[in-house]
DNA sequence: ATCCGAGATCTTGTATACAGTCTCCTAAAG
DNA sequence: CTTTAGGAGACTGTATACAAGATCTCGGAT
């Protein structure tokens, strides 16, 4: 029943709808393996059909949404190890747009980057922890600004979504979070240094990993 | 006026639409920056608006359609520049493929690859140079698919897609192919030898590099 | 009791209709 | 001659309607 046309945005309704479900998914309110009945999400959201099906062809390429054709949609299922598997794609784009980023970077690229972070302190310390997973992914996507590949842009942006809701789905809330992390991968982009860049931006992604496997698997020992 | 619905596939029209109009951009039938009007799209394909829309959605995700709000949608445009970008991340995610595949390797994956590659060997030799270019694809997807990391497999598709536009944009259709590295890659997969076999997918992925950048700039030798 | 099938219901697939917005052309004013 | 207001046409955004297929239910046969 949440009406999105309220709020005065002029934003297509497609692009409000494809960021709510997508909210609903990473939030855990629709649940994995739950059907998409197109009808009832387009009550649900005050919207046609219309905008709800543009929506999740988009949510199914992303990998949010699986679509059997004449059957329906549901939500993903993630099984720990499909969800462990992202942290593998991480390391590999993320550890190339911290290079990049490195190689490319310029007089102003630290501020810039610092001023994310800022905005993120200031959220985990005023307890703004909604905010903290998005001012997250936004550090990460000003790196791949930095690193100034559109196509890497393209593909790290529903990326860093899933990541999202992979945490989400494991409970695995980083405690400390990774600010020191960040921080330090920001210092390696700005001095120019491509091999470290890349070196941190793969050690921050294997810590987020060790987390969510002590999340799943808190028995073991993470062995990485 | 091509009319879709004959061919008898059940397929829904929106992926056949997708599929099609994909195809129309990689061959360069829709030029770049070519206004993709909706009512034209349809009457052009023989159907309705409702599946043209929901296609050009899934190409905007995919990188080769740029939408905009309320104005519409236009053939993304790909300078030399962007072009180049996309070996970045293919070395990136083609690295990691090789390396997973490598790791997950079964005793008949050799086998599985290199029915893949002997078909692209007499499509080459039928003088097929049509399917060279999807066996091409298909043998990377073969990899991708050993390697066994779904995500990894979701971004890789429309990764190859794109990597063959860019291909046909630069008219860089490569003489003796790459049907020696392919075999070489294999090689290194069934060996089980994780290093090697990502290094010869960053080789030939640095092949295809250095084959576009002799035909996008070919006064200026290629630096690597 | 279990399995099968016809009908009803639900849901997706596709088309059409209408409303809102942008563009472009024209024409009049400066 | 340039600029700008206005309006027609073109196109996108959204909703509704209808057709086709899938699921479910319930009664009947084995």
């Amino acid at each position: 029943m949440t009406d999105l046309t309220l709020g005065g945005a002029h934003l297509p309704l497609r692009d409000q709808v494809t960021a709510e479900i997508r909210r609903l998914i990473i939030s855990g309110e629709l649940a994995q393996g739950e059907r998409l009945v197109e009808d009832r999400l387009a009550a649900r959201l005050g919207v046609s059909r219309n905008p709800v099906r543009e929506s999740i062809r988009v949510l199914a390429a992303e990998g949010f949404v699986l679509v059997i054709p004449r059957i329906g949609a549901t939500v993903a299922r993630l099984s720990p190890a499909e969800a462990e598997e992202l942290f593998d794609v991480r390391m590999a784009i993320e550890g190339l747009a911290a290079r990049l980023a490195a190689r490319k970077r310029t007089p102003e690229t630290a501020a810039r980057l610092r001023m994310v972070l800022d905005s993120a302190k200031e959220a985990v310390e005023g307890g703004r922890l909604e905010r903290v997973a998005d001012l997250n992914t936004a550090f990460h996507l000003a790196v791949g600004e930095v690193a100034g590949n559109s196509y890497l842009n393209l593909m790290m942006a529903p990326m860093l979504l899933r990541a999202q809701w992979v945490f989400r789905q494991t409970a695995a809330a980083r405690g400390p979070h990774s600010w020191s992390e960040h921080l330090s991968l920001c210092e390696a982009i700005a001095a120019g240094d491509e091999d470290e860049a890349q070196a941190r931006a793969v050690a921050h992604v294997a810590a987020a990993r060790r987390s969510f496997l002590a999340a799943v698997r808190p028995d073991k020992f993470p062995n990485d």
